[in-house]
DNA sequence: CTGAAAGCGCTTACAG
DNA sequence: CTGAAAGCGCTTACAG
């Protein structure tokens, strides 16, 4: 830490032996006797030594980090609202990027001059705005890149695809067969991104296929409106309604309006939700769930894109399927 | 991405200069004429040029890369339960890191070969237990390291001292103001953490200057047990209590402990969490939050990181204050 | 103002 | 079995 950091020459020097001698001892393929070998790490160690990373991954080319780009983090209100699914991905994502012998880089943009100065193998943007910049600047860097399938540039190594559309499809058609006449789907209003797009794009199509009108509705994620848009949205019949807001503090709200609209959930109001529902607690109050598993979502992506980075494969498609649990 | 990556000297060779020109046109420090410059960097720009981080790295001797190890990831069910505390912590560390320059690499473990082949600026142990294997790996590493304030290797760079010891007294203090009498601290069962043992010794060094009985008690983070476990405790006579625990799910369980018991909180029962309350459901419940923001937390440790890095201090030591919130 | 060269610290053929 | 050398792709003094 104080002087200069031992490097191989050092313990090459002091164990009397060539340094191409020492890089075999010390990580090469045994062409050494065993007892040289030993004592020339035994030296190493002794020395403290440590090998530079950077210089092995210059021969090498190639350093084991994948990148994950997510916008969302740089936007507070939004992050804080979804921080359960965040953290499911972000953990899983960092498990299966460590099963493949790789680290996991959090990253909230790609625009900034020290980006180009890490050597990523690959790297994933979530949830990408139309014309998403950090899609652009991933894609310059010709490494693999993974993001949406609804991206339409070629240079894109992994598309994913979460079936929003069939969610929706679950979602309304279970609220139809409940009961419920008038349907409405509850979004949040976090500017373009795509997934809410497609959210709305499946509903109208929904609606046409089925000929029942449907009507979608942008909340802010983070408002304490949140309830008075609700009471509204209640007071004007709507008696089906598909929420892909976060769960918590959305779920108070909806609460109190609920209470103050005299609904009961399962009688004259039919909910499905877009979420988790690992503690069963939605479900015991009679509300379905619609769910994907961040984790397994984030498990599949970072392994497809691995091995695009490795040549086991040139492109792949990952399909990530939803789930409706009934109440 | 199909055949070989342009190199510097690719674009040197079209643009007919050398390779130092081309260097210099490209990142360098204004040696060259205007014009020539820009020629280069269109040049650069047909081809694709992107310079290689890791040889740049070679010469700078240093990637813009901060390490975070997080051990709880492992642990899935005790990751679970405090996700939306990880998401924090992760979410505000990868802000504060980008903000010097720098991107956060999440690990769940130094033991691995290849994290070895990651030239990591400087490592981040959160939670460490007594001897934990991760902080010996990052310490051997030779690069500055960040962890907690118990930990007595001096080749520590950065230690951050959580008060959980104000945060004890605190809630104590509070519990017998409000006319608690027999008091608990309630706390997860997560093995060796250094935080639980200090929390622990904490409560016991409080009882003895105030001459008043406490009890700790071990839960596990993420049993449907917890609610037997609270009958009892609510049966034995504790009317004020501590926790420890995650919010969420656990909150459920103590209100249907209370429930069966029969309590009040505010009148025979009193309560301080550990959380952070930013709704304030907590509070309008009557139950007092302790706390210390873990965005607060995460980069005021990420900061001294960097200042170790960057040399612009030696040693670092990060105080992380507790606040109580009273209903 | 700009070219040629040394050097960053490894690994890996290539000779002996 | 092992040493000496080339090379990975840059940056940065050092000459011209």
């Amino acid at each position: 830490m104080t002087s200069k950091r031992t490097r191989l020459v050092d313990v090459a020097k002091a164990a009397g032996v060539s340094i191409g001698a020492a890089s075999d001892a010390l990580s090469g393929k045994n062409r050494i006797p065993e007892a040289t070998r030993n004592r020339i790490r035994e030296i190493a160690n002794n020395l403290g030594y440590v090998p530079n990373p950077i210089a092995r991954a210059l021969t090498t080319g190639h350093l084991p980090l994948v990148g994950l780009v997510i916008s969302a983090i740089d936007r507070r209100a939004e992050f804080d609202a979804y921080r359960t699914y965040w953290a499911d991905v972000i953990g899983a994502a960092t498990l299966a990027a460590a099963n493949r012998g790789y680290a996991l880089v959090v990253l909230a943009t790609l625009d900034s001059f020290e980006i180009q100065s890490i050597p990523f193998a690959g790297l994933i943007v979530v949830d990408p705005t139309t014309n998403d910049p950090d899609l652009e600047d991933a894609l310059a860097l010709n490494i693999p890149v993974a993001t949406d399938y609804l991206q339409t540039d070629e240079r894109i190594a992994v598309k994913f695809r979460a079936e929003y559309g069939d969610s929706v499809g679950m979602a309304l058609n279970h609220l139809v067969k409940e009961g419920a006449h008038k349907c409405a789907v509850i979004m949040p209003s976090v500017d373009d991104a795509v997934w809410v797009q497609n959210v709305e794009h499946y509903a109208i199509a929904w609606s046409d296929a089925t000929n029942t009108s449907v009507d979608c509705f942008h909340l802010p994620v983070d408002s304490s409106e949140n309830e008075l848009a609700l009471e509204d949205i209640l007071q004007s019949g709507f008696d089906g309604i598909y929420s892909l807001m976060p769960t918590d503090e959305f779920m108070q709200a909806f609460d109190e309006a609920i209470d103050h609209k005299n609904k009961t959930i399962g009688k004259d109001l039919h909910l499905v939700m877009l979420d988790e529902d690992r503690t069963g607690a939605l479900a015991q109050r009679g509300i379905s769930v619609a769910g994907v598993s961040p984790h397994q979502y984030a498990q599949s992506i970072v392994t497809a894109l691995i091995d695009v980075i490795e040549r086991t494969k040139e492109h792949d498609q990952v399909k990530i399927e939803f789930r409706l649990t009934e109440a």
